[in-house]
DNA sequence: CCCATTGTTCAAGAATATTGAACTATTGAA
DNA sequence: TTCAATAGTTCAATATTCTTGAACAATGGG
């Protein structure tokens, strides 16, 4: 296994974050970070998906820079990175996190 | 020319936007549109992109519920739904248009 | 009517997403 | 140590989306 890449806080982009935050498997996983991190992939709160797509989830979030992910034992220990969000880009995550998801049908 | 679709404001989706603006051309065009609307795709500010590639990125804008286009003789007058979006997401699009957009190397 | 201007639509190739199958890493048991 | 179970990753094939040149459509002026 290659080792997982985590960009550096500075190098986390704006289009990237929005990118990786704009599917709707991806924001239940960073939502369930945010609630209780860590967590492991298969308690991201995806059961119906496959474990490669899964998989391929996470490393969109991890080269983002939104999700730490080391290995703890057989499994790994995803952590949502906050603190490093929070300062390079100020009021974003709290903005995204804070929306209700559900559409309306007015 | 199929007229142009726009949902209705409680049908924008969060996934839709964020979508929408993790685009580099699009964040662009939001921000442009967010200081001085309306605008025609031919004033979005992204000069280097072709005609077909620059009404695709608008109907991507468009459908998400971002950009209203409206035709105004032989162009578009494209105008940020900014009222519409701080109500079904409120403090999103600010917290998104906020953000310092370069990538730093720390 | 003819033409220039502005966008849209179409089509083909490029890039990205999905997922079953095979593989790797770690742990625990025999 | 060797075997098996567990958790993820990687690979490969398919599907969806993106990019863009070319053709088409809509509007307005001469």
């Amino acid at each position: 296994m290659r080792s997982l890449h985590h960009p550096a806080a500075g190098a986390i982009t704006l289009e990237g974050v929005l990118h990786a935050l704009s599917d709707p498997a991806r924001l239940q996983i960073v939502r369930n970070l945010d609630e209780s991190c860590p967590r492991t992939c298969g308690e991201a709160g995806c059961p119906s998906l496959p474990r490669s797509t899964l998989s391929h989830h996470f490393r969109i979030l991890r080269e983002a820079g939104l999700v730490r992910s080391e290995r703890d034992g057989v499994s790994m220990r995803n952590t949502l990175r906050r603190d490093e969000l929070d300062k390079r880009f100020p009021g974003l995550l709290t903005a995204v996190l804070s929306q209700d998801c559900a559409s309306e049908d007015d």
